[in-house]
DNA sequence: ATTGGGGTTGGAAAA
DNA sequence: ATTTTCCAACCCCAA
């Protein structure tokens, strides 16, 4: 019998928490508790809807806790002088937290464990915010991460299935105290931090939370199910759809309110409820880029940089504060590429597409400045962004790491690209609501209206709307002669690493030189910026 | 595998 | 009403 706490930090939800029911294993007394510290749940760069879903979640938490009858304590500050105090004030016995697998809190996490060792405090970390224990993953493949994004797989099918959910949390044996003078106001934005409220506080129609994220959870599984009834088949050529309501599950994913393997099991339930076939690898191949992104970071603390990352090209990127505060703001004169930065800034979730336009766009397609920048912004504004799932993808667009640091693709054209993805313009409309009379025609390269038809349309190029930062046409044609040379370059000192063992996979490597393969690794798989993958 | 590019063609919108 | 322009819809090819 003992004081126990569980400690949030990712996983902020009730359901499948392995290291909540240890807390509450044996319990006497339960404290669940949050410690703002100026970097938790990504609120070190933070732009408004990320503090508005974090705030939801925990009210979300501090609800689900009242009606067991009792309360989330949120605390403001260093974690170990916090628990410092509340080891002596609550006499605690046992600290439960999930395991936060990212090297940014590795010191943090250690500076707290030693705390408990020094104060006889007994500290158990559990795995669930991932499909499996990245450690288990690197110890597999013999001691290093994965070289390649197959190897990966290949590795986490040797580890067999992920563990299945746990139950969900007892509280009727445990007394959940209830504080006497302390006060449960969340700390707001507008006081924490109020340089990052910004003007664009625009209704988003994301709501945090364990309990919107389940809802969300079970509707979207029905869509799934229907599909899997009609007979699943991947969209070859599909068309997003960039209007509707939110229905990714990415925030959730991100910030644990809905566990990864709850959806990796309940997907997989669903899909055989329906079909004999083996299940398509496909159901689950964004959770599995998540897991492969987290796995990757670890140990690897320069990850979110191009300098001295071991696994990540020196590209000679430009400087050019101008344009990217232009792509920043979403006035690059290309009006898809607008709309997709206007709706990360105001609503903080864009569907992959637009991240592939827009990333495209200000690294290797068209400005050719550093996916660093971008990184950043996207972790200020996503949702659903964490540090090494969001350095990973970019790294991945911008062409400087993994397979594709070999074999850089062919860049998107921010009209046509635009024209396809958004055929009636809608979408460019309803973000830049300047064009919204601009006839379709002319709607993605406004610039070649006609002057007649810039007046009637109320938008003179130029002046109500910017003429295009760049050319696309030369930028994209210079850029790729820019990396074909970086790339002839890397080949010239490329040497075999290891052979595949299967023939078939052949095709789909690229040797990489030894500094890259050291802790690179290659993929052939694509769209990998859907929301489930957070980049 | 998924894009852009080149070519062609038919048709719609602009002039 | 006629001409011009340009785009969607094909195809195939290259990367």
């Amino acid at each position: 019998m003992a004081v126990t706490v569980h400690w949030f930090r990712h996983g902020l939800r009730l359901h499948d928490n392995p290291s909540l029911l240890a807390a509450l294993e044996d319990a006497e007394e339960f404290y669940p508790v949050f410690i703002f510290d100026g970097e938790v749940a990504g609120t070190k760069i933070c732009g408004y809807n990320r503090w508005k879903f974090l705030h939801e979640c925990l009210q979300d938490l501090d609800n689900q806790l009242k009606e067991v009858g009792g309360r989330l304590y949120v605390f403001q500050g260093d974690p170990c002088e916090i628990f410092s105090t509340l080891f002596q004030e609550w006499g605690v016995k046992r600290l439960c937290f999930e395991q936060d697998p990212e090297p940014i809190w590795q010191p943090r996490d250690n500076a707290v464990k030693k705390l408990c060792e020094d104060n006889d405090v007994e500290w158990i970390e559990r795995i669930s915010h991932t499909l499996w224990n990245p450690k288990d993953v690197i110890n597999q493949n013999g001691g290093s991460p994965p070289v390649t994004y197959m190897i990966f797989r290949h590795v986490t099918d040797g580890l067999g299935p992920p563990d299945k959910p746990v139950n969900d949390p007892d509280f009727s044996s445990v007394k959940l105290p209830l504080p006497e003078k302390f006060q449960f106001e969340l700390p707001c934005l507008e006081k924490l931090a109020p340089e990052r409220v910004c003007e664009e506080k625009k209704i988003n129609g994301w709501i945090g939370g364990e309990k919107r994220g389940l809802e969300l959870f079970e509707s979207r599984i029905k869509v799934e199910q229907k599909a899997f009834k009609a007979g699943y088949c991947l969209p070859n050529q599909y068309q997003p759809d960039l209007l509707g309501p939110p229905m990714s599950l990415s925030p959730y994913l991100r910030f644990g309110c809905v566990s990864v393997r709850k959806f990796y099991w309940k997907i997989m339930e669903v899909f055989n409820e329906v079909s004999t076939e083996e299940p398509s690898y496909q159901l689950i191949a964004q959770l599995i880029w998540r897991e492969y992104f987290y796995t990757m970071s670890v140990g690897n603390d320069k990850y979110d940089q191009m300098k001295e990352n071991p696994i990540c090209l020196n590209i000679p990127w430009y400087e050019n504060e101008t344009h990217l505060k232009k792509w920043q703001e979403g006035e690059t004169g290309y009006p898809w590429i607008d709309a997709c930065m206007k709706q990360l800034k105001i609503e903080g979730w864009i569907h992959h597409v637009s991240r592939h336009a827009v990333s495209c766009f200000l690294t290797r397609g068209d400005l050719w400045i550093s996916w660093e920048e971008g990184f950043k912004m996207f972790l200020e504004h996503l949702l659903d962004a964490d540090w090494s799932i969001c350095a990973g993808n970019w790294m991945w667009i911008s062409s400087s790491a993994f397979e594709r640091a070999l074999q850089c693709p062919k860049c998107f054209c921010p009209v046509r690209y635009g024209r396809r993805m958004d055929p009636s313009g809608a979408y460019i409309r309803r973000y830049l609501p300047v064009l919204k009379d601009m006839p379709l025609r002319y709607l993605f390269e406004p610039w070649k209206a006609p002057k007649a038809v810039q007046e009637k349309a109320n938008c003179i190029v130029g002046k109500d709307y910017p003429l295009p930062i760049v050319n696309h046409k030369e930028a994209s044609k210079k850029n790729y002669e820019m990396m074909e040379e970086v790339v002839s370059c890397l080949k010239k000192c490329a040497i075999p690493h290891c052979a595949p063992s299967d023939e078939s996979e052949v095709r789909s490597f690229v040797w990489l030189p030894d500094h890259l393969a050291a802790g690179g690794r290659g993929c052939t798989a694509n769209d990998i910026c859907d929301g489930i993958a957070g980049m």
